[in-house]
Parts: structure tokens; C-alpha cells; sequence
DNA sequence: TCTCATTGTGTAACCGGTTACACATAATAT
DNA sequence: ATATTATGTGTAACCGGTTACACAATGAGA
């Protein structure tokens, strides 16, 4: 099998030195015209390609970035690894899946694993790890849906306003017993969720309940049958995650109570899912390619040291009626 | 900022040769308990650890494989990503994420752009490149889901058989007029299944209707509301696809056809997805995971040299029975 | 005419591992 | 006693790039 050529070989059949090639390929220092010349059909004669393992050790960088999530299993990853990938793929950037499954022990140990491969960066979708940890590793990170350190670029849903928006609705659709299903307690996003609903509510003649829920949807349709048993008069309910509201519906269906007539469902985060349904669930829908094409894109001009306009980016979510509310119009 | 210590400070510390050093890290060649200890010691006061990319450079390899696949934002992909990346992880492996788009150019071009990378190896989930690009590719590969060509090894499940299984369930719940919504013609899978139907339906006294549909569900949602108007009594839908199906679900529901008692459904792949809708969706389940898993694991056997039992490999299959299609029971 | 900046090129060290090979010593076989 | 084998170690070349630095040649400015 023949050899690869290596840089060597296509400054011989050049006539140049190593130098000369290299500094072609890098399109960096002084080269004339000619040796360009000469240079670049020795390289397709050649059929020459750089390695770019030797020139990582050389350059201490690669053109990988880490992408950190919970889980791509959970629906709301797979669309947001896709645009980090496009982007990083358009930039030349190739990009390492892992699963964090929101232990620290697996986030460090990944973390460690690629920085001894020289990765140039990380997209984190996580918060497990202490900030500590990120922010003495000198590598570009960017935070992505979640907050990990002020220090630490983030661009995130304006989930505060999406559960304003969506409880809004709610009430102008005329709930007045409203059960909000709040993701786990610390993670940011569940957070700032509740905050919007709290905000929306606040003074409003309503009754609400706050029930934790993971965003799971075994779970919550156990914990939704739950409370639609229990709780008297349930006729809203908001959902922090679609997967979650899906299993309130599932839940409604198979306790015969009718939606939306007797109880009304909003979801949040705009999975395609939310449109599988039946009926069709209504959602604060995040821009979830956005958000990772964004983040991918801050990530690189980290990497290539450009200064980031803004460090904190949040991107607007926009509420999407389908069936699982009443509407005027249908 | 201190300086990352590397094989020749260890050395140095620990009073031996590289050589020594390296055969202690690499478990290979001779190594007396005591320069063993000494370095061991050396390596712990150093907080040593080996460059990757550096043994990448002068061994010719990585630990990196590459997983091609259509599109991970596909509900049937991301399980099986996950899959991929616990094996490969387990074994110390890590996985780069491609997205073909089903393109043979942009699966050209991630094949050579890893290949100058020295991944270990591929799983490949798309079957759009011709056999022979991968055949005089000289780094292990697995098909998986699709075959690619006899010389590869392939992972996927049986479809002609989960055809078979799910068609006779149909004809069990008394379907006399059934449509089979096939995937697209010359992918694999999608013949396969066609296959299994016809083979379940031969000699049966029933009326069948093959339609053509993408694996996508505003696509099958459309096609369906068209047939399900233009064909009378059309009693059964069995999907290539669970989303195809989920598309027909939601295409009966608003044509005010009722699931499972005027039309039954089922579908194919047993994603998650299938028991989130309402009702749920009765499919023949393939073991997503177990299909990852496997063929991460036989390709890590190619990597390492270790012959393989079976070069194909059919993971079974099984009916899973939900709301979509009548049962005695419920 | 004599600096000196600009453009262009090549040599060789370096990145941080692996490993062929030479060499040494001790144990065992003949 | 000698040959042979097993065990143990170090030197230096190699993987294939990048780049600091030395060195030319050319033209412009003083």
C-alpha cells in the first residue's frame, strides 16, 4: 500500500524546505509566488493532506470541542447538538458527544480525557460541577441553557419571560386553578421557570399549587394522576418541560378528565414532539437550534481570542397554541 | 503557571529511561518491580499524565471513533448515540457525533477528515456512500441499522420479521383493509419491513394499500389524512416508523376517526415517543440500546484484531401492545 | 555609497510520546 | 565451561507537523 505522503516529501518534489510548505498551508510568513506555485501541484500530485495529529502536538490544539449534555436520550438535546455540530462543522470543528448524566464524577472525568486530547473547547449543558472547576481550566467554555459562573459566557432561554408568557395565557384562557409542575430545585432553568409562573400569578385571584417534577415522563404522569386525583378543580396546568406535560396529558386521558375543555395543558420548550401530540400541545417554545448555533458560534470566537460583544446571551422564546388550550379561534 | 510534566521529567524524577516509563504505561516489555515503584511514585508527585496526541502521533491511533448517522435529531438515534457512547466510554473510547443528512458528500468528507485524524474506527448508520468507499478504507467499521455490504460487519434488527409480527397482530384484531405506510424505497430497513408485510398478508383474504412515505412526521401526518380520506374503510395503518405512525394518529384524530375502534395503528421502532401519545402507540419495539451497544462492542474487537463470531448480528425484535390497536384486555 | 527595511527561504530544534536495537546480567541447559 | 534464554534497561531515531532564527537578496532612503 503506498505511504501517505508527508510534508517532507512535497517539499522534495518542490524543490523547497518544510518551511516553505508549511508556511503555504498556514497561508502565514513570506512566500513568493513561484514557490507557491510549485508547492501547491506537488501537493496534488501528492495527493497530500496535512496530519493533523502531528500538527496538534506541534500547535497544542485541535479542532475538537466537547459538547457536554445530561443526556442526548432526553428529546430536548438531540435538535441542540445538531446545531453545534452544523455550526462547528461550517467552522471546521468537529465536535465529541458525551453524556453526563448530571453526575460529576463522569462531567470531570470526560473533562480530563479531553483536555489531554487537546480539545479547543467545551459546550456545557450542565451544571453539575462546582464553577471552580471550569474556571481554572484555561480552555474556551461556553454555558449553554444553564448558568455555571458569571464568568463563563452563557446563552440561555429567557426562561423568566417564557413562564410569564405561558401562565399569561393561562389566565386569560380563564384558569383560576392552576398547577404548576416545577422542575428539580437548583437547576437554574426549573428555577427561573417557577420564578415567571410566581411573578405571573402574583396578585392574581387564582389558586395555584407548585409541585416538583423531574423531567421525566414516567414521572410526572404518576405524579400528574396524582394530583388531578387529589387536587379538586384543576383546570390549568403548566408544565416546566413538553415531556412532562406530555405525561399531564397522558395522565388526563387515562383518568377520562377531557383537555382541553376540563383542563387546560402549556408545556415549555418547544420539542417536536409538542406537535406529535394529540391534541397538539400547547408550549412556550424555546429556539432550540438557536441556541446551540449561537453558543457554538461564541465558542469559536473564544477560541480564535475575538472579543465576545456580549458575554450573557438570552434568547427569546415565543408561546405556540395548539390544542391543549382553549382558543377563541378553533 | 506551572508546566504539565511530561514523560521525560518522569523519567528524570523517577531516576530510569523513557523507555522504562513508557513500558510501565503501556504494560509491554520488561520492568523490574523497583523502577516500576520508582516511577509509579514519580508519576503520582508529577501528577503525570501521557499525551494523547503526542501517542496518537507515533502509534497511528486514537481512541476517538466516528458515528455517522442521518440525523441525530431523529428520535430513533439519539438511544442509539447513547448506546454508542456508554460502550465506547466503558472501553475508554470517545465518540465523535456526524450528521450525514443522508448526504454522500458530507459522508465523504467527515470519512477523510477523521481519517486524517487517526480515529479508530467508524459506526456508520446511513448506507448512502457506495460499498466500495468503505471497503478500501483500511479502518474498522461497522454497519449499523443498515447493511452496507457483505464485507462489513452489520448490526441491526430483524425487520422482515418485525413486519411479519406486527401485520399478523393486525390481521389477529380482525384489519380487512389495512394500509402499510412503507419508508423509503432502497433504504434497507424500509424494503425489509415492506418485505415481512407482504409476506404476512400473502393468501390472507384482505384488502392492502402500499404507500410511500418519508420517515418524518409532517410528511406522514399529510399522506395519511389523504388516504384515510380518499380509501374507504381503511380498519388498520401499520407504519414503517413510529413517528410515521404518530403522523397517522394524529392525522385519524383530526379527521374525527377514532384510534383504535374505527382504525387501528402500529408502528415500527419502539422509540420513546410511542407511549407518550393517546393513546399509546401499540409498535413492534426494536432494542435500541442493545443495537448500539452491540455494534459499538463488535467494533471495538474489529479495533483491537479480535475475531469476530458473527459478522451479522439480527437483534430480535417484540410487539409491544398500547391503546392504538384493540386488545381483548383493555 | 551606505544603511536599513522588506521579502523570501532553509536549517534544525521542538512538541511528547513509542520502540528497534544494543547491551548487560542472571539463570538454565548442554 | 559454554551456549542459550529470559529479564531488564538506556539511547536515539522516529511519527509529521510548526517555527525561531540565521541568512540572502532587493530596493528605498539618507
Amino acid at each position: 500500500m503506498k505511504q501517505l505522503a508527508n510534508i517532507r516529501d512535497v517539499a522534495k518534489e518542490a524543490g523547497v524546505s518544510v518551511a516553505s510548505v508549511s508556511r503555504y498551508l498556514n497561508k502565514k510568513g513570506y512566500i513568493s509566488e513561484e514557490a507557491k506555485k510549485k508547492v501547491q501541484s506537488a501537493i496534488e500530485l501528492l495527493g497530500y493532506k496535512p496530519n493533523l495529529v502531528a500538527r496538534s502536538l506541534s500547535t497544542k490544539q485541535t479542532n475538537l470541542i466537547g459538547l457536554i449534555v445530561p443526556d442526548i436520550t432526553n428529546p430536548f438535546f438531540p435538535e441542540l447538538a445538531r446545531a453545534v455540530e452544523d455550526v462547528a462543522l461550517s467552522y471546521g470543528y468537529t465536535v465529541i458527544l458525551c453524556n453526563s448524566d448530571e453526575e460529576a464524577e463522569k462531567e470531570i472525568n470526560y473533562i480530563e480525557m479531553l483536555k489531554q486530547k487537546y480539545v479547543a473547547g467545551f459546550i456545557v449543558a450542565t451544571n453539575q460541577l462546582q464553577a471552580s472547576h471550569y474556571e481554572d481550566l484555561d480552555i474556551p467554555i461556553v454555558a449553554l441553557d444553564r448558568m455555571i459562573h458569571d464568568s463563563i459566557p452563557t446563552v440561555s432561554s429567557n426562561n423568566i419571560e417564557g413562564a410569564r408568557l405561558g401562565t399569561s395565557y393561562l389566565l386569560e384562557q380563564n384558569c383560576q386553578n392552576i398547577v404548576f409542575m416545577r422542575g428539580p430545585s437548583g437547576l437554574g432553568p426549573a428555577d427561573d421557570r417557577l420564578a415567571g409562573f410566581l411573578e405571573a400569578i402574583e396578585g392574581k385571584d387564582i389558586t395555584s399549587h407548585i409541585i416538583e417534577c423531574p423531567f421525566n415522563f414516567e414521572h410526572s404522569e404518576r405524579i400528574a394522576k396524582k394530583f388531578l386525583t387529589e387536587i379538586e378543580g384543576v383546570d390549568g396546568i403548566f408544565a416546566s418541560t413538553d415531556v412532562s406535560a406530555a405525561g399531564a396529558l397522558k395522565a388526563a386521558y387515562s383518568l377520562g378528565i377531557s383537555v382541553p375543555s376540563n383542563v387546560q395543558i402549556i408545556g415549555f420548550d418547544g420539542i417536536s414532539l409538542a406537535g406529535m401530540l394529540t391534541p397538539g400541545l400547547t408550549t412556550v417554545a424555546q429556539d432550540i437550534y438557536k441556541l446551540g448555533a449561537i453558543a457554538m458560534r461564541m465558542l469559536i470566537k473564544k477560541i480564535e481570542d475575538i472579543e465576545l460583544d456580549d458575554k450573557v446571551i438570552q434568547v427569546p422564546v415565543e408561546l405556540v397554541v395548539r390544542g391543549t388550550t382553549r382558543s377563541e379561534l378553533r
